[in-house]
DNA sequence: AGGCAGTGTGCGGAATTCCGCACACTATCT
DNA sequence: AGATAGTGTGCGGAATTCCGCACACTGCCT
């Protein structure tokens, strides 16, 4: 929250007043003397507003408030007079001041400016971020859904260790997309264009692991599961990291490699390396109010690649999204969503994405097709055959058997 | 820019009075002489302040701000008294009231702090918008595909129509995505939480267009195909546009509108009330470059749908793609992508998504997890017929049906 | 009221798919 | 070399689906 004020004054005794006024309102005063002092705080950007007296000497406060709206035409200055009037009122407002205040100004008449000052010029800052957040396709913002405080702290972590260089690791629970993340921390570096190679630890070879380094040469390695990794490569890429190469390490896990370094199964020293920067998704056991907001982009995704219209997400369905667990997270979600759009039923309890046979999975594409074809021809039974390039009685059977009545799209 | 103020004074002298000072500044009161009257204007989202006494019979001003602070705490109210004085002052900030000014009351009082109440809601509004664009990760950049300074082009166009409260006439070829594009274009817009609604223009009714305005009721109202919209329909259109309603249109046509203006097919009237704002989408003949480009999106799109890995894109497969013609556009490449990441070879020239019946995209679809079977379990049939829990027999009949041969999983 | 178009369904023959069986063949391991 | 497991396929009966036909019913229009 905003609470800087920039307060200019040349009267000391009034600066310090006015000072300790603001701090008994839990302000942050920043104090300046004069026009030339208060110059070099105000810059674009600027997390706070200004306070100034308008006589002073030198450069008086209609000219500081002049030169901030060259610097940042919405920071707001509020300006105080000993000796104003009307006409140097309506002066000040034309000018663009914020505010403008007589002294000696009781607290009761100046804090509430300060007040709304303070709250226009967070708006307009979060407007700019958020604009700029907007304008520059933020990869983050782009790829990595969910809305609480959680997934913006994730965002920011990634935004982060995509802009240093330096070795990420990345934790979270199974299904929680560390692959993806990595690929957006990636995406968010200097070296987005340059390759990004995958490999699985488990597995890796001294061998595989140089052939994928000279492989993404200039560009990232995600290696995922490092807990898996063999030891004699631990030892190889621990080596290859002293040495500093020209391909940038991200690692993934799913489990927690504390026990593993006890247990003295995974290096210290490749850990270490490793986790110069932490990159950590929660799952979504800790962030439930995100899952509504991913699931309606997951459906929206669904619904394009199968080219069917989104269903609609009732208050009914968000309330049994948020009923079940998610142990498998976004993967999980997103297999739901597809499930969701194809009008499949929610699948029973253990019916896990992969365990249908062919028949099942056959006959809920086919209904899917089938519901689809009704809802574009809007229950006109004859028209959707066609469309379908059916004859009516097949279309008749095929809707029987998998209890679909024309009525229902009307 | 915001410029509503709803005035509120059981004093009619008063209040026309205000109102001639208010409209004297350009601003646009709209009188309200009870609470009662009031009520019925404030709403969340309301692109106003609002100006109240506090004296009036019934329900009191005091009473007005704490109904407003229930609709949109962040709806500034700015509260007139003839007989103020400090306490009531004091009580008006404490609970939230935007200004408090005493009657009678000066322009040069009154005009600042209802511009500043303005400018404050204006950030406010703006600020929801943003959030509501990032929520679902600006969907110009996520929905929209393509690298070229046309389809920055298109995404730009795409922002302004989203930001602006006008018509929109979307046009592009057959398969451009004018559907998905006016989708975007609700998604950027103020109302994206309010209903979208689409209907074809062909074969519209009066009364079936009044009742999808009411669907849409404070959303928009997509019509594809305008063209092709009924001359009753249309007349009944333009008479709805002349009164302005709570729903905005989006129109799409794939063909030129022209010609049928000339031959008087379709209604000037109409034509230019939807065409306030034009959106444009280049078909891919005009951005090949942009091909590639699509195609590695959806096929990433179409792999994690899928759940398969996304095959590699190689400069043959990029040479084919640009080798061909795509009168289909998005939708073709989409379908192709989906055809690629499943394994199926590129389909038969004509084969244009939509035109395959039932029996064929169910064979598509069987021989797609046939295939994928086959790839989980390296062309192991015994282990991939079990996971689909088909016979051994079952299995070989369908892989000759469909020309799979195991050992190319292996 | 009558005509017409569309809807929904039972019957039954044709067509297609399912799938067990048995066998020859191949690959791998001891 | 021999044993074993897995692969791939023809045959043929069973099961299932396809689908034309005819009919009764419904809704809409004149």
């Amino acid at each position: 929250m905003i609470r800087r004020v920039l307060l200019v004054d040349d009267d000391a005794a009034v600066r310090e007043a006015l000072g300790q006024t603001l701090e008994l309102a839990d302000l942050t005063p920043q104090r300046a003397g004069s026009f030339i002092e208060a110059k070099d705080h105000i810059a674009p950007g600027f997390e706070g507003v200004i306070l100034s007296d308008i006589r002073m000497p030198g450069r008086d406060g209609f000219h500081l408030l002049s030169y901030t709206q060259e610097v940042d035409p919405e920071l707001p200055v509020i300006l105080l007079t000993g000796e104003g009037d009307i006409p140097m009122a309506v002066e000040a407002m034309k000018q663009g001041a914020f505010g403008f205040l007589e002294k000696p100004c009781a607290s009761a008449d100046l804090m509430p400016v300060i007040e709304r000052a303070l709250k226009t010029r967070a708006l307009v800052l979060e407007n700019r971020r958020l604009k700029a957040q907007l304008e520059t396709g933020d990869p983050a913002a782009r790829l990595i859904f969910g809305s609480s405080e959680m997934s913006e702290r994730l965002r920011e972590q990634v935004r982060r260790a995509g802009a240093a260089r330096a070795e990420v690791l990345i934790t979270g629970a199974p299904g929680a997309g560390i692959s993806k993340v990595a690929e957006v921390v990636h995406l968010m570096s200097a070296a987005a264009r340059r390759p990004f190679v995958k490999r699985p630890a488990a597995g890796l070879t001294r061998e595989s692991f140089e052939a994928a380094c000279h492989e993404a040469e200039g560009g990232a390695l995600f290696l995922d599961e490092v807990a898996a990794m063999p030891r004699d490569t631990q030892f190889a890429v621990t080596e290859w990291l002293e040495q500093g190469g020209g391909t940038r390490l991200i690692a993934g896990t799913s489990t927690d490699l504390a026990p593993k370094l006890e247990a003295g199964e995974f290096s210290p020293d490749l850990f270490y390396r490793l986790d110069v920067m932490r990159v950590r998704i929660p799952a979504l056991s800790e962030r439930p109010e995100d899952i509504p907001v991913m699931f309606r982009q997951y459906v929206a995704q669904a619904a394009e690649q199968a080219g069917l219209p989104a269903p609609e997400i009732t208050e009914e369905v968000v309330a049994r999204l948020m009923a079940r667990d998610w142990p498998g997270n976004a993967r999980a979600l997103m297999s739901e969503a597809m499930r969701f759009v194809l009008g499949m039923n929610a699948p029973e309890a253990g019916d896990a994405e992969g365990d249908l046979g062919l028949a099942e999975q056959m006959a809920q594409v086919e209904r899917s097709l089938l519901a689809a074809a009704l809802r574009r021809h809007e229950g006109h039974a004859s028209a959707a055959a066609l469309s379908l390039k059916l004859p009516r009685k097949t279309f008749y059977d095929k809707l029987a058997r998998y209890g679909l009545r024309p009525d229902d799209f009307r």
